[in-house]
DNA sequence: ATCAAATGTGTAATCGGTTACACACCGTGA
DNA sequence: TCACGGTGTGTAACCGATTACACATTTGAT
């Protein structure tokens, strides 16, 4: 790899020079700039990113610190992150925690000591020491935060009407005829899956049929789903309906109700959340609560740039607003 | 973020001592030892990464190109490839090519500015101009690679036994009583898919049934797989059997039968190909030919490390056996 | 007691960029 | 003619680590 001052050597100048004409900072003659250009060329010279961070510059990395990433709803974020973050001229770094907070503690010090210039963090491990390690590092947070404990320090949040879905899919399953509608959730460490139950309670509760005991956990698990409707189903035989955490879990009560012979949509709808692409791939589809993850994840990019760059001041909190997509699972004519 | 110039000047000692402690190497007094890491922790002393990739060290971070990471398959192996990673030291740097060719070709640009240590490529834009564009970086390209014209140059290539998965996948289906098998190709310029389509006619051409319109081009894409079933049933209707290119499009082929009313497996046997997770999710669940994902990934890492620490010269080529999974898209009785 | 080898520590060059500062030259208005 | 601001360019310090080399001290063998 050629360096600056191979640059300067062949092009009869000083490495000052040449490190002007890279960054069109300060003044070149017209013809040194082409002299210059033209050793680059001929060098095949690409300024060395480590050498630029060193000296001051930014790496121009941005990290993604996702739970799972063979997690649908994960790789579809990644994927719009990935792409807004290189439009940028960022490149991702990506990292998978497992879920695991011992790990992401781990990453955040690797990410810091490799001159990282943000973290993207999708966890529900946010508390005070891990924003705390974070200082003098732009973070934000997605989907799985403490918005409240957050909004203090420096720390930007993009989130998703929940409450909101989860009365759209509610009121669905009603309309769709649903007279006992349980409810598969998530680990209640999770924000989400905690704000999802209980707007699932607020909306339930004036029914006379609503007991507790419609509601079982799913881990935000396929399989977790699926031994969820069926110990539900056992205890009320008479469910009809059921609003679930998210769509991975919904694909996996969908197969415990196939393993069990029940009829979906018309002995039991299903309603999930998220709006993963895998949804439509169920037989029957599933009708879901979908988030904008495109759209969440470009928009976290695009802040996370902003603070930066540290041309603006984005907003702290921004949420998204969330889309009933009525399909077969709750079709019931 | 604390220096090491601080750090020593808090124990009193030079930094080269401090960087002595720090690499254990050298000669240090176990005392003046002791000094010197009660002021690391006192001033929380990261080394900072970029610091010593300038002088010399690794920066112990590897790349990973895939080109769709929302396909169940790559992401996947992102994970196993990432957790590999970790637990030997190094950090996943993830590139999205979204199969352009001049994306992956930036990305490599890129990532030879930030001293990346090296890539694991997942293709099918192998060319001469792209393995010359990575010259002097360890590469190990999986799954889609141009194994003869790779291994002539320093490459590593890590693959599955494609030709036997379909040999496997023929005979199942021919045993399950089906008279006419179909084939749903994926994109001929990868080296898999072709694979796979070259051994289905191997397998197949010697029975009187066969003939060239039974094969149809998916794209290796859910929508692609759906289409192509109802093509093919459409040119002959008294197909009983399919050898899918890959599982995205047999999850597809699943759909597009279920829309035409037609039973799987009853009417129609599926057999799929690479194991990805999703397939045991549906209804029927899917009969897959599985790579084993998590081992391909793990070794290509391996290798990979194994390359940049030059400490052994692994094998040029590692081929990975597949094994047949007999689900319920198959088994009819 | 003597000398070589082993041990312990510091100084300064180096990696490849950026940039403050110095200097020289030019044109122009007073 | 002089002074001054705008141009154009080079020198050298600096970012934060590593490490070759120099030097001092201790250890151990004879």
């Amino acid at each position: 790899m050629a360096t600056i001052r191979q640059v300067a050597m062949r092009a009869n100048v000083s490495v000052a020079t040449v490190s002007r004409v890279i960054n069109n900072k300060g003044y070149v003659d017209a013809n040194t700039r082409k002299i210059v250009l033209k050793a680059i060329e001929e060098l095949n010279y690409v300024p060395n990113s480590v050498a630029q961070v060193l000296a001051g510059k930014k790496m121009k990395v941005i990290a993604l610190i996702v739970p799972d990433i063979s997690n649908p709803f994960f790789a579809e974020l990644a994927k719009a992150i990935e792409e807004q973050a290189r439009q940028k001229g960022y490149t991702l770094f990506l990292c998978n925690s497992s879920e695991e907070e011992q790990k992401e503690f781990g990453y955040i010090e690797v990410l810091k000591s490799k001159s990282i210039d943000g973290i993207i963090f999708a966890t529900h491990h946010l508390n005070e020491a891990m924003l705390d390690h974070c200082r003098d590092l732009p973070v934000v947070l997605m989907d799985r935060a403490w918005i409240k404990q957050s909004l203090n320090k420096d720390t930007f949040v993009i989130s998703a009407r929940n409450q909101r879905g989860v009365q759209l899919a509610i009121r669905h399953l009603l309309e769709m005829g649903c007279r006992k509608i349980a409810h598969i959730y998530g680990p209640q460490q999770v924000i989400t899956a905690r704000e999802r139950r209980l707007s699932y309670q607020k909306e339930v509760e004036r029914f006379s049929w609503y007991s507790d005991s419609l509601m079982a956990p799913g881990y935000f698990q396929i399989e977790g789903g699926r031994k969820a409707i069926q110990a539900l189903l056992k205890k009320h035989p008479d469910i009809d309906g059921v609003f679930v955490g998210n769509d991975t879990m919904a694909i996996g009560a969908l197969k415990g109700l196939h393993q069990m012979k029940i009829e979906v949509p018309h002995q039991v709808a299903i309603c999930g959340f998220d709006g993963i692409q895998m949804t439509r791939m169920m037989e029957p589809e599933l009708t879901t609560i979908a988030q904008p993850i495109e759209a969440m994840g470009k928009k976290a990019c695009q802040i996370l740039i902003d603070l930066i760059e540290g041309n603006k001041k984005p907003k702290q909190h921004i949420e998204f607003d969330v889309q009933l997509i009525v399909r077969g699972s709750t079709k019931r004519r």
